[in-house]
DNA sequence: TTCACTGCAAAACGTTTGCAAACAG
DNA sequence: CTGTTTGCAAACGTTTTGCAGTGAA
């Protein structure tokens, strides 16, 4: 939004942060918090895992980056902060960003089926990867590899 | 659809598996383990934290009910076990089921677009519930226009 | 000074596991 | 007997929190 001063309460964008957004953003990965706190301590050493996660919630509000959740497993965060859907991967974990325009559309259905006022829709594609899936589709020996 | 006989271990459906499985099954809610746990005491006063959650996931396995998580809370357990579509209220948390038939069809589209080979689709709505919707739409005094 | 942010450790949560005792076949 | 399940407690992985110390306005 405004590009000025982020003058609401402190420093905003501490060097901490700023290296958090960083390790995110440059990576092609969804990573964990604790993939981030690994690589972030490359470029600032003494920075702690509580700073990494009050950095990832400041980060998450300021609409700077966003939060997957899957199953139980840990979160991952995700440099693209505009609305997307996922498809992960049941043999390798991968999760991969695409978008359907059809989407919003079947946002507007379920609103109206459910009687919710819609904010926001997460729609996730359980599957095999291309590549697990290959694998899966010739079985060769014993799992080898 | 799946058959009858689970004879594929031990015991299959002991008295705290059936408990378990009572408890969801007698519920309009989602619950949570906790809340499962502290149900299922009632009927079988001795059962334990554990015991819930081993019944939970042989449950989940074989196929009886199913898991629904979202963020980082607390799973909820479903005697739904057919493919829907959940709307979560962002307000109050109430958790509703529902079925679009278009879902399917969007998996299809988004294994295409994915290139994953298609397990299931999670499609969740997250919005305003109609009760919570109707309290935020009405502005009690403070009548700012 | 004030006030937010950091870093450390500990706590909090939900969930899983190790193990001995109980139980079914 | 063998194998499974239970109950208890302890362990686990993820995330949050309490608090003293740091640093910028």
């Amino acid at each position: 939004m405004d590009s000025g001063k982020e003058k609401q309460g402190g420093d905003a964008l501490t060097p901490q942060r700023r290296a958090v957004l960083r390790v995110v953003s440059e990576s092609e990965d969804h990573l964990t918090a604790a993939e981030i706190f690994a690589r972030a301590q490359k470029l600032l050493p003494k920075i702690s895992y509580a700073t990494v996660y009050n950095s990832l919630r400041y980060l998450k509000e300021t609409g700077l980056l966003r939060e997957i959740t899957f199953g139980n497993a840990a979160s991952r965060y995700d440099r693209e902060t505009a609305r997307h859907d996922h498809a992960i991967c049941t043999a390798c974990d991968k999760l991969l960003d695409f978008d359907l325009a059809e989407t919003v559309g079947l946002m507007r259905l379920a609103a109206r089926r459910s009687r919710f006022k819609p904010e926001s829709i997460h729609l996730t594609l359980i599957g095999l990867c291309p590549d697990c899936s290959e694998k899966q589709a010739q079985p060769r020996v014993r799992g080898k590899r």
